[in-house]
RNA sequence: GACCCUAUCGUCCAGCGGUUAGGACACCGCCCUUUCACGGCGGUAACACGGGUUCGAAUCCCGUUAGGGUCGCCA
């Protein structure tokens, strides 16, 4: 009752894609909501028949959800302002429209009809640019937009404007490629006789060379990250430090933390460009925290995917395995040649390798660490690693001496998960199997 | 072209009249270490330019330049 509860909407166009940018668009609209327990309305613009309503439309609802950015009002979600796809909204324009034509406020022309400017200053008071004044007394320079067709289909800037107010929209939270339309907007408000919501441009997010980044360009479209195996958080993550910063030099935010922060006034003015390395370290970042399960599902995944098969393996093993990566791993999709190792027995040892560990002078070190794994009462990740600090203490050597040439035949590489770990892992028949036919090979 | 927005390391941010201009990513060293990764330490690197205002300007004002955006019967 003291304050009208705040309502933002996000309203993508279905185009068959996301664009990033869209997506924090999204997402600060979201956060917004979230921080100030506002409702989140999903809106489609589908007024253009052109556009495909029915797959990019699920592409939009798909990546919003991956995001983990839900709405309360709109497809899927249901609310009493509806409906929440343009296309379905006819009646409500027209009655707009209507309401313009007895206000004298449009003409037609040509079948067309155009909505007459007022030759007058505009300010838009910007929460985030601060107020910026256009000048619309030249008609030159600003015509009579037109906001329906011969056809009778509507035009954007109107039915925008008309949706927004009726669906009680407070902050209209946009790219900043809508700033100098906004006066127009704020023009339809007044002949409308509707207070203009408070509007909030944000900074484009532009290509490494500083250019906007537009549908073509790498990176563009959000499910290439979810295609491209990122996490969802880190996307998340990232996106919020594009234009927002939380003022304390953390980088790192879980995104209910970014909720309690978020305000409008901390938004940047200047575009940003995507930096994909820094993404890429924030992924790594998350990709140390994941969960057992998930980190195993994802690993499992990414193991089928490349053709390596843990499915003719014990669940326990598989699992075991794929642990042993843990914090070792940025992308899943690095699994299959980091722990490939586990799943078969042919091993293609790097030979630059070979030729500096399978030397003479370690083979008698390593036929008694044989032997000395081949005694031992029990063959795990502990024990191993006595055995190996021992024997090497006993032969004179560092761990190293013996630690490197365990690991190139068990593994067949130099990089890899703890060698006590997947030791254990693999088992003592498989380790004593490999070091024996590394040991049958010539060790100049 | 007109109008609008913007301008701090290569990139993303901090700074909001007095700082050795800070952090992160990336990059380069060193350390740690069973490899890798992580981590730790250190380094390279920025206030676009020109005028003002002020005792004092990265911070305020004006201009220039540069970049971006908008000028649709696209959204």
């Amino acid at each position: 009752m003291t304050t009208n509860p705040i309502r933002v909407r996000f309203a993508p166009s279905p185009t068959g894609y996301l664009h990033v940018g869209g997506a924090r668009t999204a997402l600060f609209n979201w956060l917004f909501a979230r921080h100030h327990g506002g409702t989140f309305v999903l809106r489609i613009e589908d007024t253009d028949d052109a556009r495909n309503t029915g797959a990019a439309v699920r592409v939009i609802v798909d990546g919003l959800r991956w995001l983990g950015l839900d709405w309360d009002e709109g497809p899927g979600a249901g609310g009493d302002r509806g409906p929440y796809f343009q296309s379905q909204r006819g009646g409500i324009y027209a009655e707009y429209l209507d309401r313009l034509k007895t206000s004298g406020h449009v003409y037609e022309d040509g079948g067309s009809v155009r909505f007459r400017l007022p030759r007058e200053m505009v300010v838009v008071p910007d929460l985030v640019c601060g107020d910026v004044a256009f000048d619309l007394s030249d008609a030159a320079i600003h015509p009579d937009p037109t906001i329906r067709r011969p056809d009778g289909s509507w035009i954007f800037h109107f039915v925008n404007v008309v949706d927004d107010a009726a669906m009680g929209i407070t902050h209209v939270i946009r790219g900043e490629d809508h700033l100098s339309n906004t006066p127009r907007h704020i023009a339809l408000y007044r002949a409308l006789g509707i207070a203009p919501p408070h509007f909030a441009h944000i900074p484009l997010i532009l290509n490494p060379d500083g250019s906007k980044m537009s549908k073509r360009d790498t990176g563009a479209a959000l499910e290439s990250y979810q295609t491209g195996g990122y996490l969802p958080e880190a996307v998340v993550n990232y996106l919020c430090l594009l234009g927002w910063s939380p003022k304390d030099n953390r980088e790192k935010l879980a995104t209910e933390e970014v909720v309690r922060l978020f305000d409008l006034a901390n938004i940047n003015r200047k575009g940003a460009s995507f930096d994909a390395a820094k993404l890429d370290w924030l992924q790594g970042e998350y990709a140390r925290e994941l969960s057992d399960d998930r980190l195993v599902a994802l690993g499992r995944a990414a193991l089928e995917e490349a053709g390596v098969r843990p499915e003719g393996f014990p669940e326990d093993f598989v699992r075991a395995a794929l642990l042993t990566c843990k914090g070792k791993f940025r992308f899943a999709r690095e699994l299959p040649a980091y722990a490939g190792f586990y799943f078969t027995d042919e091993l293609s040892c790097d030979a630059e390798a070979v030729a500096k560990h399978f030397v003479a002078a370690n083979r008698p070190r390593v036929e008694a660490l044989r032997e000395r794994f081949a005694g031992l009462p029990a063959f795990d990740c502990a024990s191993v690693e006595a055995a190996i600090k021992e024997c090497a203490a006993s032969q004179g050597v560092k761990a190293g001496v013996l630690v490197h040439p365990v690991r190139l035949a068990c593994t067949g590489a130099t990089v890899g998960p703890s060698l006590y770990h997947l030791l254990e892992v693999l088992g003592r028949d498989k380790v004593l199997a490999r070091m024996d036919r590394a040991l049958a090979s010539q060790w100049p």
